[in-house]
DNA sequence: CATACATGAATTTTT
DNA sequence: TTCATGTATG
């Protein structure tokens, strides 16, 4: 029976090269399961045993989970006192250091706010006078994607395709000088304005440049191009001991974000623009089966070669790779959900061995190209009590009342900060209506100055109603009264006491169940704001994470924890250890394992996704391909020990239904033939089984 | 004319 | 799930 391979507690030879290449720039071609974070952290102890200090190491990830992780593991390596002062950040909080630091040598202030995306929807619509959200949106990501690429509106301009983008790039323009009214930078800016910054300014570059002994750059293969000059100006310099200092590590096979801008050529530069580049591939996988391997193997051939590198593994073939043909969407999600109670019904059997007999929910995912495909599956997998969640649902910080309490605690930050100050005026609702507010915000477009400056001038007071006036005049007032307040309130008991005040002021609990008709809703909704409450207060004790361990940060003011709000908002990851069966996007699973894997809906049109009409040029399609091709390799090497893939038979497409085609990639798998069909009988007799055993599932979540 | 409800369609996502 | 569009109703 399957056996899953086990990492062993030393380092392999690779590994150990990885590890021990000290002097000069050095790529790690981590395959799927080849223990990277391993080489990451080892490294970083290795780094720390040469001499460098903590603090002259920086790590690099994307995300925030993946810093959290990364911090968590080095800490376990080389003690909480030497991690605590490493630089694990994302490529946007070292953004934002490098800004606050030195912003002003880009016209940024010290205190600028960071906009998520929904703020950038609004200045979007509003600049461009777009009442439609879907067209706010295409400009949204087609400048981002021009941002990506290091343009701004002019350069945007001379690149604009067709009549669209011309009007985009107009947009842009509009967009870049309301930003800059506001004070405020988007997502995007965070790595842009950093690079312009250091490009142009020699005193901030050289100290830069002098700051990290060695860069350490997780899933290099998402870069885009400006991270990628952001990186090269960072670890070059004049010092010949800090140039050139570092390490990516990342996976050209595992390179899926092409659409959001990440590029692979950077992977090509790398060795030209570092000769001394030192190549080392990390071939030898601890995660999956043999026949694993060989389907993701078998696929990933198809695909042209940057780095040769070929997976292995030390052990056994394993259960064979399963081909599932089904009937339609329904008819998969049902056998999806007997896949599941038949491995649970056969226990330990087939248990991975480093699981403990019972296979427990969360040893399964179900992964698929699209987030709707996940609708069905929820509704089988509820109607058979079996538990799960769906990654990439609404993150905690997405809800509207969290976002409410952000934008009051951003304009604490920056007063200039126009989209926030339009949401906290109005929520809750304080007698400041749209006429109001489009009477303020006629004065302050015509005086070139922000909303809230605007509030005490005379002039204004002239043109509207005396109560008006005071209302606007009572929150510009309490506002200033706040942000006193939360730049001397440090310590979590105090800022906790301060936030509720807060809210009891705004009479933030009332507005919630005056506007919620259910409620239980609006009480869940004011469970998640206490929630926020404590999380705050919590960061302004000094706390830095909650999970695996508490680090002891210094104590920071209410108004620096809100200052770094919108970029720490990482999930307060509640039931992140519950027992639940993972759903989730191939884009999503990615650095992610589970010993069960089930891959949804591979059919031609969904993996390889197809778009229905559009005429794109051939290469285009061919490295679009390519990339689809890496999603199912990422989707392959999710899996430990059982790997299950699904056709439709038939597939919804409009209103008809039509034939559904196996997608090219299972044949890429070669499976053999023998290997992949089960016998019907034999199957008949488990999925009885299956269905009659008692299955003790706990009820899905709401 | 505006609102309510139903119906249908849907790349991929982080900061 | 969410978002947008269409139909029916006041």
């Amino acid at each position: 029976m399957a056996t899953a391979p086990k990492p062993p507690d030393t380092l392999n030879p690779a590994q150990l090269q990885a590890v021990h290449h000290l002097a000069g720039p050095c790529l790690v071609l981590a395959g799927a399961g080849s223990g990277k974070t391993r080489v990451i952290t080892h490294k970083i102890g290795r780094l720390l045993q040469a001499g460098l200090a903590p603090k002259e190491i920086a790590a690099i990830t994307f995300t925030n989970k993946a810093a959290q992780e990364m911090r968590e593991r080095t800490k376990a390596l080389v003690g909480a006192r030497a991690a605590k002062d490493l630089v694990v950040a994302t490529f946007h909080s070292l953004g934002v250091r490098i800004l606050r630091a030195d912003g002003s040598k880009v016209g940024l202030k010290e205190q600028f706010s960071i906009l998520d995306s929904d703020d950038v929807m609004g200045v979007l619509r509003d600049a461009g006078g777009a009442s439609d959200n879907k067209l706010a949106r295409s400009w949204q990501w087609t400048i981002s994607l021009w941002k990506n690429q290091g343009l701004d509106s002019s350069g945007a301009a001379g690149v604009a395709k067709d009549d669209h983008e011309q009007v985009a790039a107009r947009v842009m323009k509009l967009y870049e000088e309301r930003l800059a009214a506001y004070q405020a930078v988007d997502f995007d800016d965070l790595i842009s304005l950093p690079l312009k910054l250091l490009q142009r300014d020699d005193e901030a570059r050289a100290r830069w440049q002098g700051m990290f002994g060695h860069v350490l750059v997780d899933e290099y293969q998402d870069t885009n191009s400006v991270q990628y000059e952001l990186l090269k100006l960072l670890v070059s310099g004049p010092d010949p001991r800090r140039a050139g200092q570092f390490t990516a590590v990342g996976d050209d096979d595992q390179s899926i974000y092409g659409w959001r801008g990440a590029t692979i050529a950077n992977l090509r530069r790398l060795p030209q623009d570092w000769p001394d580049l030192k190549v080392i591939p990390l071939e030898q996988n601890y995660r999956s089966t043999g026949n694993i391997l060989r389907a993701a193997n078998n696929v990933i051939a198809g695909n042209p070669k940057l780095f040769e590198k070929k997976l292995w593994s030390e052990f056994g073939d394993g259960d064979p790779v399963r081909l599932m043909e089904c009937d339609g969407e329904e008819h998969e999600a049902e056998r999806a959900v007997a896949f599941i109670q038949s491995l649970r019904a056969q226990g330990g059997a087939i248990a991975d061995d480093r699981a403990s007999g019972q296979i427990k929910f969360a040893d399964f995912a179900i992964l698929y190209r699209a987030n709707h495909q996940a609708r069905v599956f929820e509704q089988k997998l509820r109607a058979a009590q079996i538990p799960y969640k769906v990654s990439g649902g609404q993150s905690f910080f997405d809800r509207a009342e969290i976002k409410d309490l952000c934008a009051w605690l951003r304009l604490l930050v920056n007063q200039d900060d126009d989209p926030a100050f339009l949401r906290a005026v109005t929520t809750p609702k304080r007698g400041i209506g749209h006429t109001t507010l489009g009477k303020l915000g006629e004065y302050a477009g015509r005086w070139k100055t922000s909303l809230f400056e605007s509030l005490f001038s005379d002039s204004l007071a002239a043109q509207l109603g005396a109560k008006a006036i005071g209302s606007l005049h009572e929150f510009g007032r309490y506002l200033n009264d706040l942000e006193h307040r939360a730049r001397h309130t440090t310590g979590a008991e105090d800022a906790k006491a301060l936030l509720l005040d807060w809210l009891k002021t705004i009479g933030y609990e009332q507005h919630l169940y005056d506007s919620e008709d259910s409620e239980k809703l609006a009480a869940s909704r004011w469970t998640n704001v206490l929630d926020f409450v404590d999380w705050v207060s919590r960061r302004c004790g000094g706390e830095i994470r909650q999970e695996g361990g508490t680090f002891e940060g210094e104590k920071q003011t209410v108004l620096q924890v809100a200052q770094t709000i919108s970029v720490i908002i990482s999930l307060a990851e509640r039931g992140d250890e519950q027992d639940v069966v993972t759903l989730s996007t191939l884009h999503a699973s990615k650095g992610l394992e589970w010993p069960h894997v089930w891959l949804a809906g591979i059919n031609e049109g969904l993996l390889p996704f197809k778009p229905d009409a559009e005429d794109v040029a051939a290469e285009v399609l061919a490295s679009r391909l390519e990339e689809e091709r890496r999603l199912m390799y990422v989707g392959i090497t999710r899996a430990r020990t059982t790997l299950a893939v699904s056709t439709l038979r038939r597939r919804k497409k409009g209103r008809d239904t039509v034939q559904g085609i196996p997608s090219r990639f299972i044949a890429e798998m070669k499976l053999h033939e023998a290997s992949t069909r089960e016998d019907p009988r034999e199957r008949l007799k488990k999925l009885r089984a299956a269905l009659s055993a008692k299955v003790d599932a706990a009820p899905p979540p709401a």
